[in-house]
DNA sequence: GGGACTGCATACGGTACCGTATGCATACGC
DNA sequence: GCGTATGCATACGGTACCGTATGCAGTCCC
């Protein structure tokens, strides 16, 4: 990537490019994230593009770079705050349409890429977390949270394909918060723990 | 396609395609399935599939098509089953790897198309139909029986997204199995119902 | 105001597909 | 055993990409 000190007016920035790769990303998948295709988007020739990258992989790993970043700025964000801010903040990240649909092409691109697996992988667990400290900030015992935040990943999974191929699906935000609510709600009046 | 009355030994026929077109949908999606390497995987030369098919629209249909069979096959061969009997077969379906692996493409493949995604969400309804005719038969009542229905099945499809991307994950059907029973156990001591 | 560098445009060769056209050996019907 | 249809091979033109090479107008820097 070319580094650049003075940017000239009119002029684009890689992060130009990014934007409108994560566009095509969260629209069409990453099978869809061509640099020529990305040119006529942003209405300049492809030999601009590699002014800027070096090449497509490049683009696509500063697109991956970005993701991670704003995922853990949010999930860092209010490590103190109350398990009522934080899993406000979860739904709210979660249940976004755009985010959803950038979500899900990321899982779809990690099912072809070891390396993007790991890295969606970690952040997925960082959220799994979150999910497990609410829990028992709100008083879930040490295994049970364990074992329910991880039920109730599975459901924002889940909750995510259903909502990102069912046109009928509703993307009110409450929708996924009161589904969640109501697991939690049953599994804190169940059992303790699923035993795995 | 062609129908042919006298298939001649040695010489492929369309299910030969499909199968080709499955392995490789199951294993890389859609896009992946090209009639050029399906022919060299099937060590003949594309004319063979232009004489077999109109074009790669139709075997992409076809493949459909034997899905959505083999799935109502299944759906429907228990029907008047007991309860356990149809959770065991519906278990034992969807946590095959190699079925789970087709599960998600389709579903990715769904994504982009409209038509497909109408005829996977048929299939989907079916068996959150099942999951609910489960539930009422185990003693859940009507509207409970429904909603938590759909929250198993989310779980379901949360499981298929995860296991197919990390490697670490084990495909033991017992694990959704216990999954599934122990949120069910939940499900049944808690709220009657998630209100929607 | 004359280099030098920047940020692109243009043109090129290459690959991987698509679908069509046509040739051709083999088996089948009779 | 001979025409005929079958099941494929081969070759072709076309599209959509990739990445590289090179040209070139503007801007900066002094």
């Amino acid at each position: 990537m070319a580094t650049s000190a003075t940017a000239r007016v009119g002029s684009l920035h890689p992060d130009d490019w990014i934007r409108a790769a994560q566009a095509r990303l969260a629209g069409q998948g990453v099978e869809s994230v061509r640099v020529e295709v990305l040119a006529r988007d942003l209405g300049v020739s492809k030999g601009s593009f590699y002014w800027h990258f070096r090449d497509r992989g490049e683009l696509l790993d500063s697109l991956l770079v970005r993701w991670e970043d704003s995922e853990l700025d949010w999930l860092n964000r209010d490590d103190g705050a109350s398990a009522a801010t934080r899993w406000a903040r979860f739904l709210e990240r979660t249940a976004s349409p755009k985010r959803m649909r950038m979500e899900i092409a990321l899982r779809a691109w990690a099912r072809g890429d070891e390396g993007v697996a790991t890295r969606v992988a970690a952040i997925e667990k960082r959220k799994a977390r979150l999910i497990e400290d609410v829990l028992r900030d709100i008083g879930f015992a040490e295994t049970a949270a364990e074992s329910w935040s991880e039920v109730a990943l599975l459901i924002c999974l889940g909750w995510l394909d259903l909502a990102t191929r069912d046109k009928q699906f509703q993307f009110a935000s409450r929708s996924l918060g009161d589904l969640l609510s109501e697991f939690i709600l049953a599994a804190s009046g169940g059992s303790s723990a699923p035993n795995r």
